[in-house]
DNA sequence: AACCTTGGTTCCATTTTTCGGGAATAAAGG
DNA sequence: CCTTTATTCCCGAAAAATGGAACCAAGGTT
């Protein structure tokens, strides 16, 4: 075990809700003692992996951290492509819309594009989703096999709300459809009110795979705007994964559009 | 020196244009002998801090720094970040500045920062000028579309002073300037000798927008001080703009400098 | 096929850090 | 002034880092 790996972890104590974390925080968090702690939150300042608000105590990731994250996104010609394409969509449709990836169970919006209704949905960047509760997770959870799905959920499978899918079998058969149709959609699950319609494409080389997603209330969603929005989803889906040379794209490789009906 | 701080030099071993790296670049960038660094590359990896590419040996930095990366942006504010550089720019130039919102054809100075100089600028907070005719006004003017800005003044344009734009297109050939350079100028127009160099930045997840200007008397700026303000200014909007995620910034993306001549 | 070259990993003995826990110190905040 | 919070020091045992060299695996090239 080494000290790299500890960094790691107390880089990890820090989320949404704990933007910057005091010693003793650290210390009550990762049950390690004070004075080594001490000694590492110093050498991590040092390093500049970390830095001091203010003058105060409390630390907070730094500016390098935070430049090194611009690069995981700049780095990649299927984000840039993904980006692209949604802001258009947004554009297009008004209601706010995300680019997101799978991160094991959970997804994490990796850009957000808001939309120009009054009424938007506005979950900030860097929030995670069940995976298997939200169309932008199940959109990629539909490129794995089956039973990789299973293995995935096998110590655990949580249900955040009664239009989730309630078991892995459930699970399965939505994924099921996202494969024939390509899209996926959401309505009412991990965020009360908020129904989705994602789409999935990967870069063969990297083997990176995102998410598009355009999210609405579904109070005040049409059926003719979800319609359209899907088709722009699904074509801009397929432009992309020509471009990429992404194979395993499903549906999106058959022409014709969907969601015909409804 | 710990192996904590070597970490961080390898991460600082990556950027803009090395997004990826292979244990030989990192050798040759850092001097440092193989084995050492082959080791430190994987734990590393293995603490979640590099992540591969696909199964090539290239590294990147991972998603754990990305998602530290949101941390520090979503730690401050658009406002927290302006009151913090213009805090600076005023220190360093002596002159005082403001950071400003437009609200209609108006804008309004929500924070002040007092320059040392004798002959200051003190217009006090609260105050409205007519947004087409102060530096503020038009860097928040200029981020606008054309035909936002002519619906905008429609009804009702004002003339304050010989050297304000006269009409609604010169208005609009100025602030195209201000698309081109990132910067807005204004000579003796809505107060009497008075001048200013403005930016904007905006928060694309709130939609806020705030300007920044430094205020002088034009009877004693010399074009060396207004150099060196126009320069810190981009730079620090660029920076901030960079941090919030904000690309409509025009020509704060460009990197050279503006106003080198004169 | 035999032979380089290149990029990467693993082995080893040696040197250097790190670890923890308690106590003293210091600094801040009530 | 008292309390809470953070840093520093101590030190031997235990663990990790180091760098050189050997070793591997791929891709060429003759």
């Amino acid at each position: 075990m080494t000290i790299i790996s500890t960094a790691a972890d107390v880089l990890r104590c820090f989320s949404q809700e704990r933007q910057e974390l005091t010693l003793t925080d650290v210390v009550a968090l990762r049950g390690a003692p004070k004075s080594s702690t001490s000694r590492l939150l110093r050498a991590m300042r040092e390093a500049g992996l970390l830095e001091t608000v203010g003058n105060s105590k409390r630390y907070r990731p730094s500016l390098l951290l935070f430049q090194l994250g611009q690069l995981y996104r700049a780095g990649s010609s299927l984000m840039a492509r993904a980006e692209d394409l949604l802001s258009d969509v947004v554009e297009e449709a008004g209601h706010s819309g995300y680019v997101s990836i799978r991160d094991g169970r959970e997804v994490m919006g990796l850009r957000y594009f808001a939309g120009r209704h009054a009424l938007r949905v506005g979950t900030p960047i860097g929030r995670r989703l069940l995976a298997q509760a939200s169309a932008t997770g199940r959109s990629l959870l539909a490129r794995l096999p089956d039973d990789a799905v299973r293995a995935l959920f096998a110590d655990e499978f949580e249900i955040p709300s009664a239009t989730a899918p309630q078991t892995v079998d459930d699970l399965l058969r939505r994924l099921a459809e996202v494969r024939r149709t390509g899209l996926s959609e959401s309505w009412d699950e991990s965020n009360r009110g908020v129904g989705a319609l994602a789409v999935a494409v990967a870069d063969p080389q990297t083997e990176e795979t995102v998410s598009l997603c355009v999210t609405y209330p579904v109070a005040t969603i049409t059926a003719d705007e979800k319609r359209i929005i899907a088709n722009r989803l699904l074509a801009g889906a397929r432009s992309i994964a020509t471009v990429m040379g992404d194979r395993v794209c499903h549906a999106l490789r058959a022409g014709e559009p969907a969601m015909q009906g409804t």
